[in-house]
RNA sequence: GCCACCAUGGCUCAGCUGGUAGAGCAGCGCAUUCGUAAUGCGCGGGUCAAGGGUUCGAGUCCCUUUGGUGGCUCCA
């Protein structure tokens, strides 16, 4: 007998040799049922793994992450047996599963249509219904290639695996995977799924790579759940901010000037408040504002190494005889300035923002909506300071940036990357630079993930991610140690000693992009926007034609206090004016009629709470103000 | 840039196997003066993304280009 530890802390003895799904099934049939996984000390394993001796165990349904994962990559396996059945000669690279479902790579001659998705499907529920149990067998490394050695991306693979690693397999009917699993006792377990999309995908992720078709999918033990799952996406779909971006006229993207942004008055408004009330917090910061120009000389790219390390995405014009590139950061104008003059540690750091239109050559198939765009404003700012600094500023940014994201009710996850392979510096910088910004971190207990390889050409990042509508994550605020720029443009500045020393600098954004930000706050308001920062606050809504001299009044008395306020004085009934401005996301509607002319009153309409009855024009003044300065989500 | 898919009036979309463009919303006009999510009637609007080809005939088939969508790569 062997002793097992629950989840809740219960000890059962059971003998040794169960399976985890006997045990569970000791536990009870309904969890036995639902069972898809187990977690034996950590490690999620097949529900058929004997157990053999003490252990903690923790019976995993679809509910957990690491159950809905063994459910999609068995599904996984299964659409890779049903595509072997109808196409022998494809390929088979990788198939695992992912946050929403699963996907399987191939390797196919002819490109897979959405007919043959149709009947990949087919395949899929022939296979499900067959119900074919799942086995895991492990082989010594030269029969394990003599096994695959028809698929010579599994070849691969195995050829790659550490010395000592256990080589598995799994297998379902005449179907045989290279795998670490686990999965699922029998393809029957499956339920419901659906594949998703077909993409091209490089092998290995690696652009020099051949590409594959990926097949996408994912499913659920329950039809209702896939149902509801295909539901939300949909829902999303409507809070994208392109649609709402066009149908709230903020903003727009022409065939003309594909991945350059128009911003329309409305979407100007929003920018606008969003671009104040940045300027005064960094003001309060002790930051100053600058701008620099969009083109300068190819030498300043040169000296820089963005030339060397950017050309790909970088425009360049040549003027009379000389050539020019357009900027793609801002970085070398704010040190020009910098440098303008002699600097004492005594002014020390120096915090330089600067809302700088920059301009990238993108690929065309990256671009997406505003958030991806080939020209964007950066809220940039360069901090230059002397190296014992550097924890300090760093945390202040890191808190700068908190509380930005706070303000807008945004949740987002940080990223730390290191040294690129494309890259300029010294290893002693870099090692000192990641390690700064990681004390800092650390110092905030702040959670983050590594991020190997991915750092800006000049220096480590911190960097801050949001998500938009379907969860897509997105880079947004970012903070960068350089310790190369100083080095290259011979930054100085006059140290106690009287000596020349090397500044350190700060690259930070906390939007990151404007334009991606105000996308990502689109979406997630799904165009309803906090009252600071609607393009209208409030919309005046006359029950009739008379009403209109009443209705010129309450607009100039708003007006005065600076809300942004529309009248809608057209001969249409009640019902109509109120669900146009709905449509358009007024926070406020404000109904005047006789009652309300006659008591100095206006009827108020929320946009979030309907009618709230009728109130003097003072009480809303204050209400909506109230609301505005405290920046009310 | 690569893979797949898509492109019809301002917007959302019909248009079967090729036979000379259709709806709703929006817009405009007229009537209606009406209290919390659509008043009625009428009118105008499309070289079917662009270019080429097949055909007696192409929105519908083929090719090229442009733009978009979802991925891959890359990135704020």
């Amino acid at each position: 007998m062997i002793q097992i530890t629950l989840k809740d802390g219960n000890r059962i003895q059971v003998e040794s040799g169960k399976t985890i799904l006997d045990i569970a099934r000791g536990i009870s049939e309904g969890l036995a049922r639902v069972a898809v996984a187990g977690e034996v000390n950590g490690v999620v394993k097949d529900l058929f793994t004997p157990v053999t001796e003490d252990c903690n165990l923790n019976i995993l349904t679809f509910d957990s992450e690491g159950g809905r994962h063994t459910y999609w990559h068995t599904a996984s396996h299964i659409m890779a047996q049903a595509v072997k059945r109808l196409y022998p000669g494809v390929k088979l690279a990788i198939g695992p599963a992912i946050d929403s479902g699963f996907y399987y790579d191939f390797d196919s001659e002819k490109p897979f249509t959405p007919e043959d998705m149709q009947a990949i499907e087919e395949e899929m529920r022939r296979i499900i219904k067959e119900d074919l149990g799942v086995e895991r067998f492990t082989l010594p490394r030269d029969e394990a290639l003599e096994l695959v050695k028809d698929e010579p991306y599994k070849v691969e693979l195995i050829n790659e695996l550490p010395e000592d690693s256990e080589i598995s397999f799994y297998k379902q009917g005449e179907f045989t995977d290279l795998c670490a699993g686990p999965h699922l006792p029998s393809t029957g377990k499956v339920k419901a799924f659906k594949l998703m999309q077909l993409a091209g995908a490089y092998w290995r992720g690696s652009e020099k790579n051949k590409m594959l078709q990926r097949i996408y999918g994912t499913a659920f033990p329950k039809k209702s759940h896939l149902d509801e799952y295909l539901h939300r996406l949909e829902e999303a779909k409507k809070r994208d901010h392109r649609k709402l971006g066009r149908e709230l006229d903020l903003y727009d993207i022409y065939e003309e000037g594909p991945g350059f942004p128009f911003f329309l008055p409305k979407g100007m408004v929003l920018r606008n408040f969003l671009e104040d009330y940045w300027r005064r917090e960094h003001e309060k910061r002790g930051y100053q504002e600058i701008k620099t120009p969009i083109m300068l000389t190819k030498e300043l790219w040169y000296r820089s190494g963005h030339w060397d390390n950017y050309k790909d995405n970088m425009y360049s014009v040549e003027i009379d005889d000389a050539e020019f590139a357009v900027k793609p950061m801002n970085c070398p104008g704010g040190i020009l300035v910098f440098k303008r003059k002699l600097h004492s540690y005594r002014d020390l750091p120096q915090r330089m923002g600067e809302l700088g239109l920059v301009h990238r050559h993108e690929l065309s198939g990256a671009l997406h909506g505003l958030m991806r765009v080939r020209c964007f404003t950066q809220d940039d700012a360069h901090i230059f300071m002397t190296p014992d600094q550097i924890k300090d500023e760093v945390i202040g940014v890191i808190k700068l940036i908190d509380e930005f994201y706070k303000t807008f009710g945004f949740k987002h996850h940080v990223e730390l990357s290191t040294r690129p392979e494309k890259s300029i510096g010294s290893d002693e910088l870099w090692e000192k630079s990641t390690t700064a910004l990681s004390e800092a971190l650390q110092d905030q207990g702040i959670e983050y993930k590594l991020n190997e390889g991915d750092g800006a050409f000049y220096g480590p990042k911190i960097d801050f991610h949001l998500e938009d509508s379907i969860g897509r994550t997105w880079q947004c605020g970012t903070i960068q140690l350089d310790m190369n720029m100083p080095e290259r443009f011979d930054l100085n500045y006059i140290g106690p000693d009287g000596e020349k020393h090397r500044p350190v600098m700060i690259h930070r954004v906390v939007f990151g992009s404007i334009e991606r930000f105000i996308a990502i706050l689109t979406e997630h308001f799904a165009g309803a926007f906090p009252v600071w920062l609607s393009p209208v606050q409030a919309k005046i809504l006359t029950i009739v034609e008379k009403h209109i001299p009443y209705a010129e009044e309450v607009k100039r008395r708003l007006e005065e206090k600076g809300i942004r306020v529309e009248l809608d004085g057209r001969n249409e009934k009640i019902g109509f004016k109120i669900r146009e401005a709905q449509l358009e996301k007024v926070p406020y509607m404000l109904v005047l009629g006789d009652k309300e002319a006659e008591a100095g009153h206006v009827a108020v309409r929320s946009r979030k709470e309907g009618d709230m009855g009728s109130m003097p024009l003072d009480e809303f003044i204050e209400k909506i103000l109230s609301e505005i300065n405290s920046k009310a989500l």
